[in-house]
DNA sequence: GTCTATAGAATGATAGAC
DNA sequence: GTCTATCATTCTATAGAC
């Protein structure tokens, strides 16, 4: 009786505005742009509940029905804001190579993905969101596309813990820990600025943050003599 | 013309509801707690504008006009959600004592606050969500409370540096490093359960866990021999 | 493709009986 | 103190003119 998962065609979801008769113009391109930047933004504000159509049709400078033209339903705006960043949400993993020098190859991750964080805080945010809540929308559309990237770079970490070149640590832990530090910068943005008044994209800070992680992560805060 | 604040009386927000001419029985102390337990589920599931006062009200098994007679608007409640919690957010790093063995000190920190990831990932997810949309209801009030009482363990934690008791690391960085990947583990509880099927109520995986975060901030991951 | 107008649903909050 | 009934608002989404 609940549950009304209606009309679910077998059409490709979250998809396009009317099946035009063979238009793909380059206004469309630049529009959907325009929505999905602006969606970005208010979603990580407001979380998905909280956005409206109304705000984002504004900061994208049209109207909530030709909005809603381009993307039928919230829903669908939402995730396609999602799936544009998880590539690059993924990115810094995947270039992990087995062939690298250890403590190099994971000192360059975490830069990589402390950069995502000054680069992309906003879809960052966007991201954290919806897994606080459980990734009730986003389901297991990136459990699933996580798990096995993780899978496969824990098996290259336990290797090296193997092997000696690293301490034996839990591969598993030590991305945890990885994505806990570099995303915090991002997510919790603003409670780091009410704390010490600075950010990421400020240049001296995002130095020190990058210098002071490494250290901690790759060193540990037990004094050197031993 | 936007931006309409409206009656905003002098009243002591966020309280009671109508002025009981002299009644503060149990069972308003009772109701009110089962409220407050409600709402933090709802409110850490569904963010602050997701929750809606029915949901809250049919988890703490009363009417939506009952609750509304103990909190008038959802944003008392919210607040009143988040006041409660906030001493047991603060006490790990009150704890921290300046005469203690400097490395036992911070061990026995990050120890506490992955206690309290465990017992109350509810709490921490709920104060997630707020910090990540840029604290807009809780506003001063937590950064005032924090602000003090972080720089005052930061001096401590300097001072354990420039004696060599510990590595030279900042010190808000280390603070920092410590909160995300504590409280990672409660806020991004789904995440985790997704790539290892288990979290912190799993006893094997929690002292798993706590080991392999003792480890990385105390000794780092470069190999033992350097 | 873009707009105005509006339908239809959900929800915060109140009134008033009991 | 607790309930039913309801108002008023906000919002998603659609219809249809241009």
């Amino acid at each position: 009786m609940t549950r009304a998962t209606k009309t679910r065609k077998g059409r490709p979801k979250s998809e396009l505005g009317p099946p035009a008769n063979g238009n793909r113009t380059r206004i469309r391109a630049r529009n959907e742009d325009n929505i999905l930047d602006a969606a970005l933004e208010v979603f990580a504000d407001c979380g998905f509940k909280g956005a409206t159509i109304d705000q984002i049709a504004a900061r994208a400078g049209m109207s909530k029905p030709n909005l809603l033209y381009y993307f039928r339903r919230k829903r669908d705006l939402y995730l396609a804001v999602l799936e544009r960043t998880l590539d690059m949400w993924l990115e810094p993993l995947s270039a992990i190579r087995a062939d690298g020098d250890p403590a190099e190859e994971i000192r360059a991750y975490i830069n990589r993905k402390l950069a995502f964080s000054k680069l992309r805080p906003t879809a960052s945010r966007m991201f954290a969101n919806e897994i606080i809540q459980g990734a009730p929308l986003l389901g297991t559309v990136l459990q699933d596309g996580l798990r096995g990237i993780v899978d496969e770079k824990a098996a290259v970490i336990r290797g090296w813990a193997s092997a000696g070149k690293i301490a034996d640590v839990d591969p598993y832990h030590l991305i945890f820990v990885i994505w806990a530090v570099t995303q915090h910068y991002a997510d919790f943005a603003s409670q780091v600025e009410a704390v010490v008044g600075s950010g990421l994209s400020d240049r001296k800070f995002f130095r020190e943050t990058e210098a002071a992680i490494d250290h901690i992560l790759l060193r540990g805060i037990l004094p050197p003599e031993r």
